[in-house]
DNA sequence: TAAAAACATGCAATCGTTTGCATTGTTTAT
DNA sequence: ATAAACAATGCAAACGATTGCATGTTTTTA
């Protein structure tokens, strides 16, 4: 039923060991009987038994992908990037979602040991996991959009800091002189450059910083949360005239807060998002906001995580893609 | 370095076959035994190796999961819903997007054949594929959601013609006389039976049903689309004052394109969605739709799989899961 | 032209589990 | 009391591919 290296071998008149060294390409084999074994191939329809291969070499071309929530459109489309190209390299991808559990990522993590991976892709590792340096010394692993700069873990990211300092340089030239944040009470490095990146655009266009311009969403960026970070920025009296979010669904949940209570977008206050996910085109109005490269993100991590995995290639330790700013209509001049 | 099946019988002073049947559970092995055994297993950390095992059981412990597109929401519900139950079944899952293109299709699902994975789910089957039978004859495959009910493979789903129906009955009862549909050119059996279901509801009520309040969205329900089709329907002199729209973003579409014409919802137009995406709830007005249970729909189809391919048990066709109206604030009386 | 190097191939072990068959006691049924 | 059935375990052969080592052949080098 099932065609075997040995069925291949005999039609071909060679070993197994030749049908397999031709097949992968090791050890020397000659033209001719090269070309003999090729033929026996495609005469017999032969595709080598996966699990075979896999175990025999140790590997089982899996790689892991782990997500807080697969579900959320800015991790989705970073999956996908994951997900294709690692199709086309032929390799599978499991996603897991962890809800940034330490229990769950362990959990899934030890996939590794259990050979059931070979490598694997972390869309959030918060700051702080130095256990995750254990993991990463015995098998690859590649930090995606969030990463940890202490540990020496490969990682591919945009630069936060500067995306949030020209972000505050365009409403400054804007007009605005009173802005905003909306950040997160998580642990990613992203949140914290992107503060410091806000501050320091401040700070250098000789404007004060002050800590009740800056209000705090809940650790997963959720929509009710972004509004009530909102309503506590709008609802003092010398409130700020724009307002930078760390995500676009923040973004939009400050739109409506701000429509809620009666403002005009962009005349009375101005609004940017982060990430651009596919929404905020089809809210009005259409959210000005930082693109993330997420598919190519998922992709570049992927590249990576593959060459380390068939050539144990040494890899950057850092990959930067360029972010973009998406003017549209959620900002504009100082009322 | 890796402990293996001969340690653990070293250890305990028994043949590998003895840990072996103690560990599957298979064959007959006395009670002291099995503790020996087991009191070995636990004192040198054994983990079975998950590859040999595979190889030697012709199983991969993985399944297929086939979407036209991760990306969007609604499909990534479903497959977070099986991702998580296959992984606490023990199974990895692999998601491949396949843009809906038959070509992709067949190929992702002769992994089947190649022993990459042990079944299939598929998000989105288009009606007219009686190829996909071939497969299903060789390996377990469960429709999820859509399905063509001409083919003898199990599948989980909503009854979208009902849905419709009383979605459609409740527009009447809110005194609606000229109801339109935004519809899609797919070739989906929901999109079908959500026609008929329309269709039927205005007949039963005794109204005209007219092919002028009919449109059609592009295959993938985008934006985009949606807009253009509300656009068609809204500009006729006789426009219709409620909109039935078979997805929610074909209905955020709507929702703008009227909001742009000057039109105010609920008050001059009521807009129904379906899936209930997060999006729905994020938009203002808040969009009154129909909810499939996405999560809840992917862990059946997982269920289901996973009992079919432990136990090879005959699973029912048809699995049919509640769908549930959500009223909000995109509807409202007749105007 | 002899020795060394390179090439081409096959043999057989190996990867770690599972499982059919055989073996040895121990019950049970007649 | 004896055959038949069963329980408990071990032996060794798979599963299908890869690979170190051995062997024979050709080519290169000095």
């Amino acid at each position: 039923m099932m065609v075997t290296i040995n069925d291949v071998a005999k039609e071909a008149n060679v070993s197994a060991s030749t049908v397999s060294r031709v097949l992968n390409n090791t050890g020397t084999i000659s033209q001719p009987t090269t070309n003999t074994v090729i033929r026996a191939v495609k005469k017999l329809g032969y595709e080598p038994n996966v699990l075979a291969r896999n175990f025999r070499k140790k590997r089982t071309r899996t790689i892991l992908i782990l997500t807080p929530n697969m579900t959320n459109p800015f991790y989705s489309n970073i999956i996908s990037g994951i997900c294709d190209l690692s199709r086309d390299m032929n390799y599978s991808s499991f996603v897991c979602n962890t809800t940034d559990e330490t229990q769950q990522i362990k959990k899934t993590l030890d996939m590794l040991y259990k050979h059931k991976a070979d490598g694997a892709i972390l869309l959030a590792s918060e700051k702080g996991q130095h256990w995750l340096s254990e993991y990463a010394e015995e098998f690859p692993i590649i930090q995606c959009c969030e990463y940890d700069p202490d540990l020496d873990i490969s990682r591919v990211s945009i630069d936060n800091y500067h995306a949030a300092v020209e972000t505050v340089r365009y409403l400054i030239a804007l007009g605005h002189k009173k802005i905003g944040m909306i950040s997160s009470v998580n642990k990613y490095l992203s949140t914290e450059n992107r503060l410091k990146g806000y501050k320091d655009a401040l700070r250098e266009a000789g404007l004060e910083s002050t800590d009740r311009y800056v209000a705090f969403a809940g650790k997963d960026y959720n929509y009710q949360s972004g509004c009530r970070a909102a309503e506590k920025l709008l609802t003092q009296s010398d409130r700020p005239t724009a307002l930078f979010c760390i995500s676009d669904v923040l973004a939009i949940g400050a739109v409506n807060t701000a429509k809620i209570m009666g403002m005009c977008i962009p005349e009375d206050i101005s609004i940017v998002g982060f990430d651009d996910v596919e929404q905020t085109s089809m809210f009005t109005p259409k959210i000005t906001t930082v693109a993330q490269p997420c598919y190519s993100l998922g992709q570049k991590a992927t590249e990576l995580l593959c060459r380390k995995l068939e050539q144990n290639e040494s890899i950057p330790l850092e990959t930067i893609l360029p972010y973009r700013m998406i003017i549209r209509d959620s900002t504009g001049p100082r009322p």
